[in-house]
DNA sequence: ATGGCCTGATGGTCAGACCACTTATTTAAA
DNA sequence: TTTAAATAAGTGGTCTGACCATCAGGCCAT
C-alpha cells in the first residue's frame, strides 16, 4: 500500500505554525498569543479550530490559557533558571568569565555528588565518552564536543534534574570559550588525563578526590583563558559600582 | 461574597470522566467511544466542548481519533515517560529537594566568594538585615522574608550577576520550604544566631569559614525539612531510572 | 468471489451568537 | 486629593446548527 496525500487537519497545522514560532524565538517564554479571533482571522480558518489547536497545546504544557486575560506561552519551570542566564551571556561581556566562575563554584560539588550517586551503567558511558575522545585526540581533533559530553553526564550522574539543565546551558554557553581553551597547545591531551582521573575517583567512590581533581582542572583550564590581568580588572570594577 | 468556586471547564470535566471511565475498566485499550454527538447528548454539553476535550486527551495520547470511523482508547497507554518529569517536578517533593539540593551545593561557595569580596558598605546592609531579623523574631514573627533578604544579599556580594539571579529564583521556588523550616520550634532564633556568624566570618574575610557555616546552616535547615526516610527514598529511585 | 456504488454514521470545519471573566478606564463618592 | 464603585472593552468559554470529507458496510451487477 502507498500512503499518499497529505490528510493534514486544519488544527494540526495551526499547532504546528505556533511551534515553529516558538522555535524561531518569535513568540518567547511568558509572551500573550494573539487572540482566539485574530488567529482565527490570520489563518484564515474557523476559531472552533484555533481553539482545538489551542486545547491541544494546552494539554502538552506549551501554553495556558486564561479566560479573560488571554493565552500564553507557558513558562518552563526550569527555563525560569536557565533563561535569565542565556540573555545575560550573550549581552554582557563579563558573562563568559561570570559563567566560568559560577561553573568552578558547581562542578566540583557536582563531580563529589557524582562520586556518590553514579551508577555502573553511568561509570561505563563515562570510560566509552573517554575513549571517544582519545580517538579523536589521536586524529588530530580537539574533540570539544566529547569533552562537553563529558562534563554533561557528570551531571546527569547527580540524578538532579535541575544541575542537568543548569549545566547543560552553561556548557552550551561557553562552548567558545572551551573551544579557545583546547587551541592551546598540549591541552587537549592535559584534558583526557584529567578527565581520567577525575572518572577513577570516582569509580572508587571518592567524594573528596573526585572534588579537588575537578578544582584543580577547572582552574587549569581558566588559566588559559582569562590572564591575570583581565581578572584584576573585573574584580576592581565590581568593587566600585555593587548594586542595581 | 461567597464563591461556590466552580472554575472547573466543562471540556476538562469531560476529560476527566473519560479518564475515570478508562481507570474504571469501563473503557479498554482499542474500544471505541461514544460518538461526539453521542457524547454532547450525553453529557448535555455542545458537540464543540466535547470536541475540545477529544484534542485534549489524543495530544495526551490517550486517545485516538479517525474521521468516518471513530475514536477510539489509545493502545498502550505508556504514559510514565515522557511529560511528568519536566512539567511535575517543581511541583512535587522531589522538586524542593532537587532545588535544596542546589542551593546546598552553591551557597557555601557563595558566602565564600562574598567573604572575599563583599565592600563595608555591603557588610553594613546585611547587619542591618540581621537587627531587622532580630526584631522580627522578638515580636513573634519568623521573618521569613528577611531570610530571603540575607541570602540574597550575599549573593549580590559575590558580584556574579548570574548567581545573584539563580539565588534569587531558587529562594523564590523555596518560600513555602523556607516558611515550613521557621515553623520549628526555635529555628527563627537558631537561624538569627548563624546568620550572625556567617556575617562575622565574611567580616573577617574568612573564606573557609564562612563556608563552613554556611554548610552547616544550612544542613541544620534540611534536616527539619526532609526526614531521611524520604531522601532514601528519592536516593532508590534516581539508582533505578536514570537515563532518557 | 470480485469490484463498484449507494448509504448512513463519524469526525472535521465553519460561521455567528451569547456568556463569564479580567483588566483598565472612567466616574462618583469620601 | 484620594479612594471606591461603575463602566467598557477585550478575552477565553460555551453553544447552536449547518455543511464537508471520509470510512464502513450493505447492495448489486459483473
Amino acid at each position: 500500500m502507498f500512503k499518499p496525500v497529505k490528510k493534514t487537519k486544519v488544527y494540526e497545522e495551526i499547532v504546528t505554525k505556533v511551534k515553529e514560532m516558538v522555535d524561531q524565538g518569535r513568540l518567547k517564554s511568558g509572551d500573550q498569543l494573539p487572540s482566539e479571533r485574530e488567529l482565527s482571522e490570520v489563518f484564515k480558518v474557523s476559531r472552533s479550530s484555533v481553539r482545538e489547536a489551542v486545547r491541544s497545546l494546552e494539554s502538552q504544557g506549551l501554553i495556558e490559557s486564561r479566560q479573560g486575560d488571554g493565552t500564553y506561552i507557558a513558562r518552563q519551570p526550569i527555563e525560569d533558571l536557565v533563561d535569565p542566564l542565556a540573555s545575560v551571556i550573550f549581552t554582557e561581556k563579563d558573562g563568559q568569565m561570570e559563567l566560568f566562575e559560577m561553573r568552578r563554584l558547581i562542578e566540583p560539588q557536582l563531580a563529589s555528588l557524582a562520586a556518590e550517586r553514579a551508577t555502573p551503567e553511568e561509570i561505563e558511558e563515562l570510560e566509552e565518552i573517554l575513549n571517544i575522545q582519545e580517538e579523536k585526540i589521536s586524529s588530530g581533533e580537539m574533540g570539544t564536543n566529547v569533552d562537553k559530553a563529558f562534563h554533561d553526564k557528570l551531571a546527569v550522574a547527580t540524578k538532579n534534574a535541575i544541575l542537568i539543565r543548569i549545566m547543560d546551558t552553561v556548557m552550551d554557553s561557553l562552548t567558545e570559550s572551551r573551544e579557545k581553551s583546547l587551541q592551546i597547545e598540549g591541552r587537549p591531551e592535559k584534558s583526557l588525563v584529567r578527565h581520567r582521573e577525575i572518572l577513577r575517583a570516582i569509580k572508587s567512590g571518592d567524594k573528596e578526590l573526585a572534588e579537588t581533581l575537578m578544582r584543580e582542572h577547572l582552574e587549569d583550564i581558566e588559566t588559559g583563558l582569562f590572564t591575570v590581568k583581565e581578572r584584576r580588572n573585573r574584580e576592581d570594577q565590581a568593587r566600585k559600582g555593587g548594586d542595581s
